[in-house]
DNA sequence: ACTCTGGATCGACGAGTGTCAATATTGAGG
DNA sequence: CCTCAATATTGACACTCGTCGATCCAGAGT
């Protein structure tokens, strides 16, 4: 008989992997590779409606949230849905379903690069 | 007599500004237009030449660029001067032209923005 | 099995964008 | 004034992208 009314819980956070990626965007040593992985990680949150997922995500106490929580940006379900997606694609969050709900939250070591764009 | 075979010199630089424009990603108090704000910066970076561009100003030692030295892009001359309109409409960088040669720099206050992104 | 709910996918349409060739503009120098 | 070099602008074309309605899929509970 299990009561699964309210939604399942959180695993524990893991760590960061501080991964290099690219020199910062004011370096002379920026190949024409660090560009383009540099320009996908930026076209993905050339939309406000990403930005303001993404922030949504990364700002959860939680570390994560719910798609069901992500009301109310004045777009459908689909293209919410369409959006998280390119978030995905662009490796800036990663999706977990539990039960019948899908949480997102900020892959590992996406914080960092954002930090490492300037020196 | 003017001997102007080689290019004019470049200004002192000046003052950053220390706009604060938005608060980090990662804040949960971000405006919809906070959103539209640093969706419009990251937009102007979504683009692999444009990236590129914006670091060969950015890593200037001199402060500037002339664009005649930004050759070597892959693209012909209307798509650089096309793109570096992206850039300025964006308010990532500011032109200035001195005789017949113009010259790119990184708006005031746009590297500490973008150190900002993150807390 | 059937149903209900949360979320993803598909197909289509209009708007936007990168690219180039051609042309215009701006300033320097004769 | 005329010409030349450095940039910018225009027009056109193909392609991408955001959005929506409709549909599909996966789990849960009865």
């Amino acid at each position: 008989m299990s009561k699964l009314k309210d939604r399942p819980l959180a695993e524990p956070d893991r760590e960061e992997d501080a991964v290099p990626c690219c020199p910062p965007l004011d370096s002379p040593d920026l190949s024409r590779e660090d560009a383009e992985t540099m320009a996908a990680m930026f076209k993905a949150l050339g939309e406000p409606i990403r930005v303001l997922l993404f922030s949504r995500v990364a700002s959860h106490p939680d570390g994560e949230v719910c798609v069901c929580d992500l009301g109310d940006l004045g777009v459908g379900q689909p293209t919410v849905s369409h959006h998280l997606k390119k978030l995905r694609d662009a490796g800036l969050v990663v999706s977990e379903r539990r039960g019948t709900w899908v949480y997102y939250r900020v892959a590992p070591g996406v914080l960092a690069r954002m930090g490492a764009i300037t020196r």
